[in-house]
DNA sequence: CTATATCAGATCCTATACGATATTATATTT
DNA sequence: AAATATAATATCGTATAGGATCTGATATAG
């Protein structure tokens, strides 16, 4: 019953997994792997065929995809993915984290411990190496998530959860793993991760904010080619 | 009955309003009125007996608050009003708000028109004269709701949508409206923002910059005093 | 051949019902 | 009297049903 296969995900805490987190899961999936295109209808009662739940919790797994920005809503029309970005949304999404990253990367650089370093360290090791993926679309895939994971660690050490949540709201990787389909840029970004690191292991605050900069400026202008 | 009520609302377009938004609205108010209190339970099945419709619009007008940060939710527990702020939650978003809105005033100082102008004029005289206010309650909410929309305005004239949307979603000035029940702010305040027109009549990106942050910090300053 | 009108199917939105879980009050034991 | 155990109630989460609206195709008129 997929039921049960929803509801088997990882029931981690005490309290029973929710069976919209599964449906959550399985929406965000499919959108990950461009099953659901940009701009696709999500009907509902599809959807809720397809998982074998009612339509009660489809509709608050939508929701919650909504606040993201993932999926949009018409009222009496229904749900649809999120159209691919516009130039001018991505400028507008590079000039806003330009203002807030290399900032963290500063705080983070003052707050820095051993062991926030090890654990940022790790997260980099990541990206590098891994078994080998199957198809390109697992391969950057598995990129974005350690991306985001490798940023959001600079986020938490530097503190301000406001930010943080700000920044994960956005969900920019899973719109610019869309956009590397386009382009490549892995090595690169891998050795401006690295020169982060540097910065990092000499705690040098005004090192880090110059170095995040110039990785946000590199990483825009790469991605900028996927709009001809 | 309750649920024409609901629907009477401004159903401005073509389309009947959903009653999703009539309890939306209404749970709003509730908030924004400190009718519910911060941190209080908020059971579905009583707002749905209330306002005379079933638990699912409920449901998912709960859900809209909580991607707003107004309400949480806990798994088989329930819905419940955000808590009040702590003092680290306060100043992490000052210091967000520090990173992004003097810039964006730089930006909007560069882009602005006659036309512009004149809307933000507009916006800050509202604030200053109105009807007389019944009661403390009302005059303060509608200060808040005047400053945001200021605030907003020179968001929207800055140009960058990511950035408007994502200060907007904040819901700085309800929150902020809460504190203000044990503090005085609004002369100068009026004041500050007076000094900012100035710099926007002059088309004077950095003398804006300047107004602007340290309008931010004073209303930190101001407000930090609500935290004993 | 094009444009409008009509109709059937798909989909959304809301209402209601019921099992599952949490919370509160009562009773029992130490 | 304090603490634990048990039962009753309140509330949540999910499933299902039906009315309302949209979408797309077919038919008809110009």
């Amino acid at each position: 019953m997929t039921n049960a296969a929803a509801r088997e995900g990882r029931a981690t805490g005490i309290r029973p997994m929710s069976v919209v987190d599964g449906v959550y899961d399985s929406i965000y999936h499919r959108l990950m792997s461009l099953e659901i295109a940009p701009g696709a209808r999500i009907p509902i009662d599809v959807l809720a065929r397809e998982l074998g739940v009612s339509q009660t919790p489809i509709r608050e797994a939508l929701s919650r995809l909504e606040r993201e920005g993932l999926v949009r809503k018409e009222h009496l029309i229904g749900y649809s993915a999120a159209p691919q970005w516009t130039r001018k949304q991505f400028e507008d999404l590079y000039a806003f984290r330009l203002l807030i990253e290399p900032e963290a990367a500063r705080l983070a650089a003052i707050n820095m411990t051993p062991e926030a370093l090890q654990q940022l360290e790790n997260s980099a090791a990541d990206m590098g190496h891994g078994e080998a993926p199957v198809d390109r679309n697992t391969r950057y895939s598995r990129f974005a998530r350690a991306d985001a994971q490798f940023h959001d660690a600079i986020l938490k050490i530097a503190g301000n959860d406001v930010i943080r949540s700000t920044l994960s709201n956005q969900h920019v990787h899973l719109h610019i793993f869309r956009l590397m389909f386009h382009t490549r840029v892995t090595q690169e970004a891998l050795e401006e991760h690295e020169n982060l690191l540097a910065a990092f292991r000499a705690r040098d605050p005004q090192g880090a904010y110059d170095t995040m900069r110039v990785h946000i400026e590199r990483s825009r202008d790469r991605l900028l080619s996927a709009f001809e």
